[in-house]
DNA sequence: CTGGTGTATGTTACCGCTAACAGCACCATG
DNA sequence: CATGGTGCTGTTAGCGGTAACATACACCAG
């Protein structure tokens, strides 16, 4: 075992630090910590040994631009806060675990100019692949997209044009699904209650879908009410009394989305309201949240994780012939919970 | 205005395809585009409309390489569902924004070999600044951040030794605190319910707090539970009923963060146990979700906004004279809610 | 006319690494 | 003995930008 000096390191270390420091030069260095090409036993153990010493850290931008590869994708998503976002982002690390790959997560606040500036942002790091949420994008944005000549996948919605592969559910035909379940189960009088952010285009077809179908049916939203901001919880818990007291003859409340669904769902407990026989109540998320709740809300579960999944194969190449344009859609499933009258 | 073709692009644009399209050097383009140096405007006109044109978008890796300047941070936490850390990032994020600088976030799940294995993958592409999660990690994980020659500022926790800088809280003051108050308001027959992983130190160091000061009272837990994985309020609930099931005296359960806490609240309040008179409860961190709930858990704000504030701070350089070894101790209020008698 | 001072642009030499190829020793084969 | 692998290592030439310096030209004081 050969005699490694341990130097104060002062500027960063180099392959040519490692290589001196084990004789051998830096190619093969190069090669020992990429694990490519032949080397023997004997070097291999030296180089190792050194990097070790040494504390050497490879130089990835270096690299990168030598090999013309870089093993990022981006991430391109609203809020972390939403709860569903991590759970997309759980899917895409696990699948890209194993691929080498390496999720960059970017996150927009929900405005189109900043995720025009987080995708300039990543792609200027020429990641292998771009995972972004939604398929409304600034006209520059989706330009950029279409030029940068690698896989594109636009995830959680369906419902339009995508640049290149979209993964997600019809939201569209998500609220459909839930007015038809609701009408079906003899509700009549309906409020809705939702966020007001202009550029939640999910919730916005939801909701356009779930008036759609009662449209159909002949009827109407008798009443509804925003909110942005704020704690959803404690949200859902006052636009819901507000709601009630305005429009006492309403049978059913359908929220945008599953937190300010239990914030109603916890008032309505809490006032004793006959839930779903009174009233009946329904969310959108099917977030994990809800278990823990007294009574099971009525909701629909997004299929995030899938989504994610789905979303880190196609970037990753594992899919079948994956042809551009290819679109994944996924089937949301009602889950009626407790508080819709069976 | 001259005119500049539009080619289909098949290769990644270069700088060169920018001087070419627009006659000047790749140098004057490199210029206009970092706003940097002394440019005729009538020239920058023309690069910029050449760029804007292609599609340009700037290779930051052979920039950084270039200018060995990346304008990164890397911030290392253990999950993104916790809720406790996606606030972090917005505090990150908020102070990052007009800096420059952008953060990119790495998760461990409480894995300290995950741990070291990230880190050593953002370090390779040499970022600007690291901001880390805890105080514990692998020795060789402390020897890279030690090596690494950038800032680095350990968040959340300041019981220990920083390997530069470090903002949080003392988790152990924070623990004792909390028992202070509930011996203050009387309670003696005291549980704690908690997480399992051996890796959250920092619930780790909030029992040890609280169990020291109740044996400076003279008191010792009654009753514990652990548990792992799966939806903390629902867990809580789940929980909370096996202790009272088994140690029907207690009169005070401690939870080791707010969501289980609000789990067992749930479960109090729908079995009609006298909160806070009969039993009284308090969590840990001041999670907005509690604002939602019909009756507010006695909690311990963990300043996350702030901290995430201040290490971006420490990172930019915005703070005053950032000796190594920079420790800021942030105070948490106890927030006494309505599960603490008055 | 000279020289100094800017302002605007171009030239050169890298940054740290890897692809591609070249070199060399060693061996089996016909 | 020529021939052609095969296994290991080194050499060369970039990758796409940027720092630092060089150059060109205009302008004005002396």
């Amino acid at each position: 075992m050969a005699k490694i000096p341990l130097p104060a390191p002062r500027r960063m270390l180099t392959l040519r630090d490692v290589s001196e420091a084990s004789g051998v030069s830096e190619m093969t260095v190069s090669r020992v910590l990429r694990n490519r090409g032949d080397v023997s036993g004997g070097t291999r153990e030296r180089v190792l040994e050194a990097a070790r010493a040494l504390g050497y850290v490879p130089n990835k931008i270096a690299g990168a631009l030598a090999s013309q590869r870089v093993n990022l994708v981006a991430v391109i998503i609203p809020s972390l806060s939403n709860m569903v976002f991590p759970e997309v982002m759980t899917g895409i690390s696990d699948t890209l675990e194993d691929t080498g790959l390496q999720p960059v997560v970017g996150v927009t606040n929900y405005s189109p100019e900043r995720e025009e500036s987080v995708l300039y942002e990543m792609l200027s790091w020429r990641p292998s692949g771009v995972i972004i949420a939604g398929l409304e994008h600034t006209p520059a944005a989706r330009a950029m997209l279409q030029n940068a000549g690698i896989p594109i996948v636009e995830i959680m919605d369906i419902d339009g044009t995508p640049v290149d592969a979209a993964v997600g559910i019809s939201h569209r035909r998500a609220g459909r699904q839930m007015a038809e379940a609701i009408i079906a189960a003899g509700y009549r009088r309906i409020g809705f209650l939702g966020t007001m952010m202009p550029h939640d285009h999910r919730a916005r077809k939801r909701l356009a879908g779930f008036e759609e179908a009662l449209a159909e049916a002949g009827l109407a939203l008798e009443d509804r009410e925003f909110y942005s901001g704020g704690s959803a919880l404690l949200k859902g818990r006052e636009m819901t009394e507000a709601m009630l007291a305005r429009s006492p003859d309403l049978d059913f409340l359908y929220y945008s989305n599953d937190m300010i669904g239990a914030g109603g769902l916890l008032s309505c407990l809490s006032k004793g309201i006959a839930v779903p026989g009174r009233l009946g109540l329904a969310g959108f998320n099917g977030v994990e949240l809800l278990d823990g709740l007294p009574c099971r809300l009525a909701t629909m579960d997004a299929c995030r994780l899938d989504i994610g999944q789905i979303a880190a194969e196609i970037i990753a190449g594992k899919r079948a012939h994956q042809g551009l344009g290819e679109v994944v859609e996924l089937m949301p499933k009602l889950q009626p919970g407790d508080t819709i009258r069976g």
